[in-house]
DNA sequence: TACTAATATGCTACCGGTAGCAAATGCTGT
DNA sequence: ACAGCATTTGCTACCGGTAGCATATTAGTA
């Protein structure tokens, strides 16, 4: 029995119990052959030694860690938290732990991917990041050996797997939406610039408007997904611009770039909503249902998504590219 | 050369480079003692056989894991989200990479103590959890050998180090500025009922109206952090307690609770703020500035208070129960 | 009671590193 | 050429488990 502060391993067990080692591992297996008697007693011994298998050596043994990297590059957009919290505890249920890693100009893809390569993670998720494919980090992603997958972003890669919502289904609902109601001078509010993919929603939101004789979409661009700043850059483009400020209605890419487009021109600029101008959101955030913003908008079935995705991860179902589709929501800012 | 999908072990850079697999460990030491030209031939070595030094086996070796345990219940009270993001990105500048850990009736504190002490972490964190000091866990907490610490909440043991804010500073700036203009029926909107101690916030408010001739401060509590709950429950209060009917001030644990009230009174029950009644937060997330709130609050020093704790958790700074300040924000709530 | 089968326990070799000492090699001066 | 020293490389023993086979013990049956 160490008093060291050391944690007491199987052999300090098995030396209490009078037993080998293994039998000590037995005994902490549910399949374990071994005589009831000596299981308790092993028992009895490890509670006092306050006996907690070392699950590194476990690990570096049987080559799996149960841990699970999530990549996350934007920490402003609300939907990441109930995403995480589902997802995080789907995994646990399953018995694996994430790893939340900031990507950021510090910690790149290329270090957090090999980051996790020498943790042994046993899987990889880009949780909605804004991952480049055609940098450096491709060539670590092709050499990595962990299972790795998408979520809530459409993978740039036919191999990577990936849980998103169909932007086409999504974006047509909306824009088919406004158009019936007469908006005819939409100004797209864009976020920070996709790494490489132009993002599914602003090139549909496109497609949709030049079929109706809109050659050029205008277009407001935000680099930041956050709600600050948003309120900042769109209002300095309704002071200097006047082809935005002749518009009818913003179509924003996500909820957040909304509610801040919302309060900008409620507040700053005195414009009524929906009259003056309305405004259009996407992801469906619990604050967008709220009586101060009513915000019409698609909810993004975040839940579902994480759902598939670990069933990817554990392997109930293949890993795949699995496209998903949500519902517009229309509410009175439209 | 193994291809059979198996990473690469020092031992094959070694096998490639001609030298042993000690000399091939010296070459990624910064401090190695080694001559240049061998270093050159192994790292040349490692780069076409992939090699990334297993951190199972390091950690197993040198008893750390450079991982950090942060246990969070309750994830939608948005503040989390940003902390989260500075936190990690704090603690990733400091080679440490953290596991979130979602702590719920499946996984509860003492289940996610056990499993972070399983999996050798240096450090674990309590962020902000509604921890119960006199469960079974604290005897697990008492046997743990990792540092732990309390993250924006008030540690229950004096021996638990803890950063977070000082309520009474907090509590009295708001509950005087509302005093002074003249509000004088108080509600209190609770959040879930705390583990052990009695929430600072609420017995702060209680004993400054009881100070002022209130004996009871009324309450209205919601039992998640949730924004749709709380606009439900608070809601129904309205509709069924002429009490609360009466009041002319809602006093909110948090800011989350604050803008439901404020759309319930407001939207729901046709009332003006702040003439009819006022409403007051707690936190200071980004929303409590938005145009369509602009809610009176108390600013936490979040950034700051991740901060320091990090110091601590790198034993830059003694481990302590560490008290901070925020300010009063007063908007157009009041 | 002896003999077999079933169950229980112990063993070796290994997972991929680390620590610190031992041996080998290179370099200098005489 | 060789002692004397520093630098470079290799080695043993270990971190705490796992896998799968070998051996010991027990129970069951003739």
């Amino acid at each position: 029995m160490k008093e060291d502060g050391a944690a007491a391993t199987a052999a300090d067990v098995a030396r209490l119990a009078g037993v080998s080692k293994w039998t000590v591992i037995r005994a902490f297996k549910t399949d374990g052959r071994i005589a009831e008697k000596t299981r308790r007693r092993v028992l009895d011994a490890a509670a006092t030694l306050n006996y907690q298998p070392n699950l590194l050596a476990r690990s570096l043994a049987t080559r799996r860690t149960h841990q699970v990297a999530i990549l996350v590059d934007d920490f402003d957009n609300p939907y990441k938290l109930p995403t995480l919290k589902r997802l995080t505890a789907g995994l646990q249920r399953e018995g694996l732990l994430a790893f939340l890693v900031n990507i950021n100009d510090d910690f790149t893809h290329s270090v957090a991917l090999s980051n996790a390569q020498q943790r042994r993670v046993d899987s990889v998720v880009f949780f909605g990041t804004a991952y480049d494919p055609t940098a450096a980090s491709a060539q670590i992603l092709r050499s990595s050996s962990q299972p790795t997958f998408v979520l809530a972003r459409e993978s740039a890669h036919d191999t990577l797997p990936s849980v998103f919502t169909d932007p086409v289904h999504g974006v047509t609902e909306l824009a088919e939406h406004v158009y019936e109601r007469g908006y005819r001078k939409p100004v797209f509010v864009a976020g920070p610039p996709p790494a490489a993919t132009p993002l599914g929603r602003r090139r549909q939101y496109q497609k949709f408007w030049k079929a109706r004789g809109l050659e050029t979409l205008p277009e407001i661009r935000v680099n930041v997904y956050d709600y600050k700043t948003a309120c900042r850059v769109i209002g300095e483009r309704f002071e200097s611009d006047p082809q935005i400020r002749a518009c009818d209605v913003l179509l924003c890419e996500n909820d957040i770039l909304a509610l801040a487009a919302l309060d900008v021109v409620r507040y700053d600029l005195g414009l009524k909503v929906p009259s003056d101008v309305a405004v259009v959101g996407f992801d469906g955030i619990d604050l967008a249902a709220s009586g101060s913003y009513r915000l019409t908008t698609y909810r993004q079935p975040f839940q579902e998504m994480v759902d598939e995705l670990i069933e990817m991860i554990t392997e109930r179902k293949p890993a795949r590219r699995l496209v998903l589709r949500g519902e517009a929501i229309i509410r009175s800012t439209t």
